[in-house]
DNA sequence: CTCGATATATGTCTAATACATACGTTTGAC
DNA sequence: GTCAAACGTATGTATTAGACATATATCGAG
């Protein structure tokens, strides 16, 4: 099984963070794994969702000069991204019931 | 969001309901949508399933020229295909953890 | 000066699945 | 008997998220 892929962690993780405080994709990939459990995210990945939301308009972002080290993309949530937020915790709820419905069936059989 | 897909839920749902008795496609699609909280599953979806299964050696299948109706493959799960819902009942069990994860710090940010 | 950490970005591949459609058989209604 | 609906299996194609690889530039420590 290569490709275990999740189940969609990777912009809801993103926007439960900037929904936090705004900040920049490398702080956000540090601090992704603790969010959703696991070992690492795809560097690669969450730059492109970052400007896929973007582009989407559920964030919004600037370069940041001033901060020292190379220079940072800082990103900020919308009000927008908030609503998309929204739909995704409705979303993960019901992943959740769905999970717990398929958990119970197997526990059953044994 | 058109492609709002699910998270791997049509193997596992297969497994668990071939492991309680020995049926075929059509009776799988009948029952998976009350087993993983859905309205409908994609019909052609399942066939593919259930043959890449069969490749992989969790299922085997023949044809049930007996039973009434048009001609039906019945599948069942095989030992090999236990100790894959084994795995996946793990694997659920990880994701609805890391759900439960990321849903809490969402209800915590309001 | 060089090395490692910081920071962003693109390219490519695959697996899962959404959506569409085809096709043969059987059964029941009329 | 024929017609439609249900039964049952199957293929084709597009989209998408995520995995994996790699490129590039800056900055600070030693």
């Amino acid at each position: 099984m290569k490709h275990r892929r999740g189940f969609r962690f990777l912009e809801p993780g993103l926007l439960a963070l900037l929904r936090e405080r705004p900040t920049h994709g490398y702080e956000l990939i540090a601090e992704l794994p603790a969010l959703v459990g696991t070992d690492r995210v795809d560097v690669g990945n969450v730059y492109r969702a970052l400007r896929g939301m973007e582009e989407r308009g559920l964030v919004t972002s600037e370069w940041s000069d001033e901060l020292p080290g190379p220079a940072k993309r800082t990103y900020e949530i919308t009000d927008e991204g908030r609503r998309a937020l929204e739909r995704w915790s409705h979303w993960l709820r019901e992943a959740r019931n769905r999970i717990d419905t398929l958990i119970a069936r197997l526990d059953e059989g044994r």
